[in-house]
DNA sequence: AAGCTTGAGG
C-alpha cells in the first residue's frame, strides 16, 4: 500500500482500509494489505486481525478468514463474533456453532451480538435443541430485552416450526422494532396464515414503527395469495408514496400480487418500469404468462425464455471477471 | 475503532 511520505500507517487507519475492501469486494486490493500487515507486523494487533479476517469472509474467502482468525495472537469478543457471523452467512452453521461452543470454553464473554450471529446459525440449521440453549443463556445474561437479540431468537423458533414460540416471545416483547413486525408478518405468510399477516400488519400501522420494503414485500405476498387485489394495490399507492419500488423485492412481490388476481396487464406495466431487473423479477413474468393459454402469449414467453438466458450468461460473465 | 437480526417465485 501506498502512504503519502510524512504520514504513518497506524492499525487505526489499517483496519478501516480493510473493511473498506470488505465493503467493496475488492480482493486484490485486500490481499495485497494483507502482505502489508504481515511485513510491518501490524497483522498482531487484534483490530488489523479482526478486520482482515473479516474482510476474507464477506468476499467470500472463507477459508482465508478461518486461517487469520486461528493465527491471530489475541483474539477479543469482536473476533470470535466475526469468525461467527461470518461462518454463518457463508452457509457453514454448524462450523459458526464449533466456534460458539470453543468461544464458551475458552470463557471469552458473549455479548448481544454474539448471541445473535449464534442464534442465526441455530435458525438457518434448525438447531431447536441449541437454540434453546442459547434462549436460556440470553435470558440469564438480560440480552433478551435487546431487539434484535430477541428478533433472531423469534425467527428461530419460527424456522424450527415452533410457531406459537415466536409468537409469545413477539407479544412479550416490550420494544418491537420493523424486523420484529416484519418476522411476525412473513412467518404468518410462510405458514399460510394470510390472514393474520394481514392483521399483524393493521396492528403495525397502529404503532409509530414504519414498515420498509421486507415488510411490504410480505405483507404484499399475503395479499396476493388472498386474492385481495384491492388491498395489494393500496399498498401498491402507499409503497410509491415511500419511494420504496425502487426495492426488488417490493417491485417483484407487485408483479406477483398482480399476476394471482390475474391482472397480467397491470404486472406487465410494473415489469417494464423497472429500471433494473433480476431472476424473480422474470421468473414471476414468466410463470405468470405461462397460465395464459393464446399462442400469441406463448411467443411473448419465448421473448422471455431469450432475455432470461441472455441475463444469465452476462451474470456468469460476470461472475468470472 | 470493529462484530448483529427480517428476504421474493416455482
Amino acid at each position: 500500500m501506498w502512504v503519502e511520505p510524512g504520514l504513518h500507517m497506524d492499525p487505526f487507519i489499517l483496519s478501516l482500509a480493510l473493511k473498506a475492501c470488505g465493503l467493496a469486494l475488492s480482493v486484490s486490493f485486500g490481499e495485497s494489505l494483507h502482505g502489508y500487515s504481515v511485513k510491518t507486523d501490524f497483522i498482531n494487533s487484534v483490530f488489523v486481525g479482526s478486520a482482515l479476517m473479516d474482510m476474507y469472509m464477506k468476499i467470500g474467502k472463507v477459508e482465508e478468514g478461518c486461517i487469520v482468525f486461528n493465527e491471530m495472537p489475541l483474539r477479543n469478543v469482536v473476533s470470535w463474533t466475526a469468525i461467527i457471523a461470518g461462518l454463518v452467512r457463508a452457509g457453514y452453521n454448524n462450523e459458526a456453532l464449533a466456534y460458539f461452543s470453543d468461544m464458551w470454553i475458552q470463557k471469552v464473554g458473549c455479548d448481544s451480538y454474539t448471541f445473535a450471529s449464534a442464534l442465526k446459525a441455530c435458525a438457518d440449521s434448525c438447531a431447536l435443541n441449541y437454540g434453546r440453549e442459547i434462549h436460556c443463556q440470553t435470558l440469564k445474561k438480560g440480552f433478551i430485552e435487546v431487539p434484535f437479540v430477541a428478533n433472531t431468537l423469534a425467527t428461530m423458533y419460527n424456522k424450527c416450526g415452533k410457531l406459537d414460540y415466536g409468537l409469545r416471545l413477539f407479544e412479550s416483547m416490550t420494544k418491537k422494532d420493523v424486523v420484529s413486525w416484519t418476522t411476525i408478518i412473513m412467518s404468518n405468510v410462510q405458514t399460510g396464515q394470510e390472514g393474520n399477516a394481514v392483521k399483524a400488519f393493521r396492528r403495525m400501522r397502529e404503532t409509530d414503527v414504519s414498515p420498509n420494503e421486507f415488510t411490504f414485500a410480505a405483507v404484499i405476498s399475503g395479499c396476493a395469495t388472498l386474492g385481495r387485489i384491492e388491498w395489494g394495490e393500496q399498498l401498491h399507492a402507499h409503497v410509491l408514496r415511500l419511494g420504496l419500488v425502487d426495492s426488488l423485492s417490493v417491485a417483484n412481490s407487485i408483479m406477483a400480487m398482480y399476476s394471482k388476481c390475474s391482472h397480467l396487464d397491470l404486472a406487465s406495466t410494473v415489469f417494464q418500469g423497472l429500471s433494473r431487473r433480476d431472476i424473480i423479477s422474470w421468473s414471476t413474468m414468466i410463470a405468470g404468462k405461462t397460465e395464459q393459454k393464446p399462442l400469441v402469449d406463448q411467443l411473448i414467453k419465448r421473448d422471455f425464455m431469450q432475455k432470461l438466458l441472455e441475463m444469465i450468461l452476462v451474470s456468469a460473465h460476470s461472475r468470472d471477471t
